[in-house]
DNA sequence: CTATGATTTCGCTGTGTGACGAAGTGTAGA
DNA sequence: TCTACACTTCGTCACACAGCGAAATCATAG
């Protein structure tokens, strides 16, 4: 029997239903990141962003690439994609104009202004 | 600050990351249901699936009506209806083929064949 | 008014999950 | 090879939540 339509679905909707993750996704409509740019904007521990990401990616609701040391994560291009495409695009739809949102995209103009590697480099300096 | 359409965005997405959740929401697109009629296809408790109604009812999935004793749950048609039916949508095109889905159903066809008065009925002898 | 009954609310228990820090993994550079 | 370090995995804690049965609520029937 296909139960695994209905799996597949909730592990969407269940990755959907944390805050985090939300302002992940809403951060990764303009293009990828890695994950310290994210952590720098959640404010977060990198070990919980690293459990949020591998929660998404397991919906199929991000990519990811390796670069070096870093990671890189991305909404999903291919065939899956188009799978979950409605339900981001009813996300961001409804959260553009959210404060929240429009707060991390701010913070988000600043942190990709320099390069990864200075970034890392400032949240140690500050430890 | 606008956060309370966060707010909100995060109470759809909770609504949609549980089973039983989905599943009522699939049984009300043909049209509505009474709570007695609902329990017999889920199979659990009244306190149970009271309870996940009122979560989808706070996070305007569904609309309520009373009738005497009875209580119907419907998809919501109004104002907000708008606001999340593409998520209902996009739930609904996700789920048409699944094997759960399908066997719901089916089991709702020979519930709504008789009336709410004669189901609870049923229901109390079977105890 | 009283009893019956559909639904909800309450209290409880077991399971699931987000948060962190510590330890592990794998890659770039010395 | 050895070190530094971006990221992940693991272990743990606190809290949230699905499930049930018992009790409360509210409306009809007698």
């Amino acid at each position: 029997m296909n139960s695994e339509t209905m799996r597949a679905t909730l592990r969407v909707t269940k990755a959907l239903a944390d805050l985090q993750r939300v302002r992940i996704l809403m951060m990764l409509g303009p293009g990828e990141l890695c994950v310290c740019q994210i952590v720098e904007v959640l404010g977060l521990a990198p070990s919980t962003v690293s459990k949020h990401l591998s929660v998404l990616s397991g919906a199929g609701l991000v990519d990811s690439r390796k670069e070096g040391r870093w990671m890189y994560y991305r909404l999903p291009q291919g065939a899956y994609g188009t799978f979950v495409r409605p339900a981001l695009k009813w996300l961001g739809d409804t959260l553009a104009e959210d404060g929240t949102i429009m707060q991390d995209a701010r913070k988000l103009r600043s942190v990709v202004s320099c390069d990864p590697e200075r970034l890392c480099q400032r949240r140690r300096d500050r430890e």
